[in-house]
DNA sequence: TAAAATTTTGACCATCTGGTAAATTAGAGC
DNA sequence: GCTCTAATTTACCAGATGGTCAAAATTTTA
């Protein structure tokens, strides 16, 4: 009787619905947030019915979670992979690549996270707090390091970082105003952004 | 019979219950979204009965109009005010200066349009495709004028205006993150923001 | 102050939603 | 094929939620 819950997967059949699970769930939590997304949403994307959801996963809650792990982990290694013995503004911009490219990539893992935050980060405070200040404060020291070698400009290291996530995670977030102010005039937004935020970030981190 | 609603504020008991109705719907919206919001939540706030809040309003979506409705023409208001005939440092400056204010002292009122828009604005399509649309494509033209005219740097002007909302935005809408990550170290975030804002930009902009 | 109009409330619904239990079906290993 | 387990479905339930309605209370008006 014993479920497959919080068990790795281990059957085909189980790897197989617990992905397709977590893809729809994704897919609809991050168009419409937590309270705002059904079991029975998530079920129909899944091609599952909700008893049957229910089988793979202890509740609602407990899918999101599982979400919100899979991706707070892998948040983070963008940030982490910035070497503090590479060169600053190589090793900055890099940083903006991978963060940029994130965005491009996985924007409804982007807007799971943005809804929750904007949300007032209830059920991912103690990784805000956490693990994700721990690291920017590292981060934080190591530009800042970098600042007094004279590599680049002086500025705020947190307030860099918080530019760094406003400017790459706004082309996913805020998808949605970017491609209705813009029209049909443009295909692929990101095409522009990357040129245009790297050229800014040049400008701004040069002393 | 002829209920209240839709009709302007009449009687100072209207006017106060509106406004109180408001208000609490303001916080709970902008603070769970829409469908994450209840009636309960919002009678419970503006110190109404239910059946009181939806003797006022025709139900929680028209609560939610008239909301977007209020904000969206205060929203244009900073990016209207740009004068084509003055400096171009100067009016950027000004409103950038003007969109942190924004969101410093509305910040749930950002943080209910950014709800909105990561969860694909159902609600403001027409208005972002419409009236904010027109005025964007018309200021990117200002804009566009004064880099060919040698005041400013030669940039993409709809992505400079992209990067103006994500990084003032950004200080309301992820507020929780900002506040978590930076821990109790700093009381008023806004205080670092606005210089650091302005610094980055008077880079940017400079040719 | 009495009548008229407005405001508020309490009792109720229908529907939605997260979740459960038991029974049924499909699959894997022998 | 047979057995045991895994997977799925059907039928439910309890609570939440948006909303209604008529009666009661309050305010305004004459």
């Amino acid at each position: 009787m014993q479920r497959p819950v919080r068990k790795k997967p281990q059957t085909r059949i189980q790897k197989q619905n617990i992905s397709a699970i977590l893809d729809a769930a994704l897919e609809v939590f991050s168009a419409h947030g937590f309270r705002g997304s059904t079991l029975d949403q998530i079920a129909s994307e899944a091609g599952l019915s909700k008893p049957n959801v229910l089988y793979y996963f202890n509740g609602k809650e407990a899918i999101h979670v599982a979400l919100l792990s899979d991706l707070l982990d892998t948040w983070l290694d963008p940030l982490r992979a910035m070497n503090p013995s590479g060169n600053a503004r190589d090793e900055l911009l890099a940083y903006i690549n991978r963060k940029l490219e994130l965005s491009r990539n996985f924007p409804r893992e982007s807007r799971l996270f943005a809804n929750e935050i904007v949300q007032g980060a209830p059920r991912i405070e103690e990784f805000l707090k956490g693990e994700l200040r721990i690291l920017v404060d590292e981060k934080a020291a190591v530009i800042e390091q970098w600042m007094d070698e004279g590599q680049i400009a002086k500025l705020d290291p947190h307030h860099l970082i918080f530019s760094i996530w406003a400017l790459t995670q706004h082309y996913a977030d805020f998808e949605a105003q970017i491609r209705l102010v813009r029209g049909d005039k443009i295909k692929d937004s990101y095409a522009g952004a990357q040129s245009f935020v790297e050229t800014i970030f040049n400008k701004i981190l040069t002393p």
